[in-house]
DNA sequence: ATACGCGATGAAGGCACGTTCACTTTCTTG
DNA sequence: CAAGAAAGTGAACGTGCCTTCATCGCGTAT
């Protein structure tokens, strides 16, 4: 009989075809869900971006999720990988921190488009357009950051917060310091979130070198 | 004529009345905007939570895109008045800081609810479900986490990094350190990614107490 | 050369949802 | 109290889009 038993280590020419037609199916899936949300891309776009039809989108993914969750995992697994190469190589936990601090900033700087699904596999968060957003709001969002950039720089120039830094960025990591705080709250339901406030007072202290 | 020229400083009782209707209806539609996304929020279920026809709900706002706007905008707003109190209150650069960041976590402790909209406000970023992500997205996302903890406890134990802040908590702000620094790029596209860098290895030094 | 099988195709199905509008109810006013 | 205005209603409409499936084209084996 021809058993056609592979190397199970190798898969046959005909499932490595596929594992590369697959790669481009994603190299286009990427590029359109990249641009917008899940739910405005559609898959019709994504087909004819990847020169099939919208069958064989089908006959290759279950669904527009399970084609959207190849998509970020994929991208997740190059971005992780990466990392994992320069922690490695990387010598002391200083080297190390650097390492992937540095990284980000390189693979983004690479891989631009990725930007929205690294936060979707990270935060759990789509894009939605900026300009959903009330022109009123802008203005308050632009005001409040103004307000924080001066309290910096007032803070610098009075020899309080240390210097080194522009205040804008300054400023702009202040307030995005509580972030990580909420979504780790969000995660573990279970504790409170007022227990962390400390921890964080902590931190914007550091950053601002206040001993 | 009865021309009815009000006070314009004093809207009618009308006014005053459909006023709040219409913050009844925010109120409803604050909730079902903040349970899931835009796109995935429907306007049936709003109007049905707000006690109203969807027809009334159109006679209230232009769209459902309008009515988005509405609700983060107010959400928003009632934040950053909040915040301007504080501040105003806070004398001192260092106090006016440590009232920011502690002001962040008095609101979403009160209004847990309301973190969706904040971040869709201040980031542009609308949610996504978890179980979006394959599972084995999240072990990748989970064993990076371990892993950089790891990094923060050996630097700790190995007096490199300064003390007074629990391993997790350093880690995952070190990975989120980038995050403001990559939404200020995407902000000014003019600018290069790779001039941020420095800023945010001083930023993470700090953050982990080394000079 | 012919028959067979397997993947590709894209038009049609079906559904979900935003928006409208003709009709009804409620309120106002003379 | 009646007539007219204003506001409320929800069924119907239109649109967009995911998914399916009957059909087709092409390579392979006999």
């Amino acid at each position: 009989m021809s058993d056609t038993v592979q190397d199970p280590k190798k898969p046959s020419r005909k499932e490595r075809e596929l594992q590369f037609r697959v790669g481009l199916v994603l190299d286009a899936a990427e590029e359109v869900f990249a641009e917008t949300t899940f739910a405005r891309a559609s898959v019709e776009d994504i087909a004819e971006k990847a020169e099939i039809s919208v069958g064989t989108l089908y006959n290759l993914f279950r669904s527009k999720e399970d084609l959207y969750r190849s998509v970020v995992s994929r991208a997740q697994e190059g971005f992780f990988d990466r990392v994992q190469e320069r922690l490695s190589e990387a010598r002391g936990p200083l080297e190390k921190v650097h390492a992937v601090v540095s990284y980000h900033f390189e693979h983004f700087h690479r891989y631009a488009r990725q930007f929205r699904l690294y936060v979707s596999a990270t935060n759990g968060f789509q894009w939605e357009l900026r300009s959903m957003l009330d022109s009123e709001a802008m203005a308050r969002q632009m005001q409040f950051r103004t307000r924080l950039i001066d309290i910096c720089q007032d803070g610098m120039d009075q020899g309080i917060f240390k210097r080194g830094v522009p205040a804008d960025l300054l400023a702009i990591n202040v307030a995005s310091l509580p972030h990580p705080f909420l979504l780790v709250w969000l995660e573990r339901d279970t504790i409170d979130l007022m227990t962390l406030l400390p921890h964080a007072v902590t931190m914007v202290d550091r950053l601002l070198g206040v001993d």
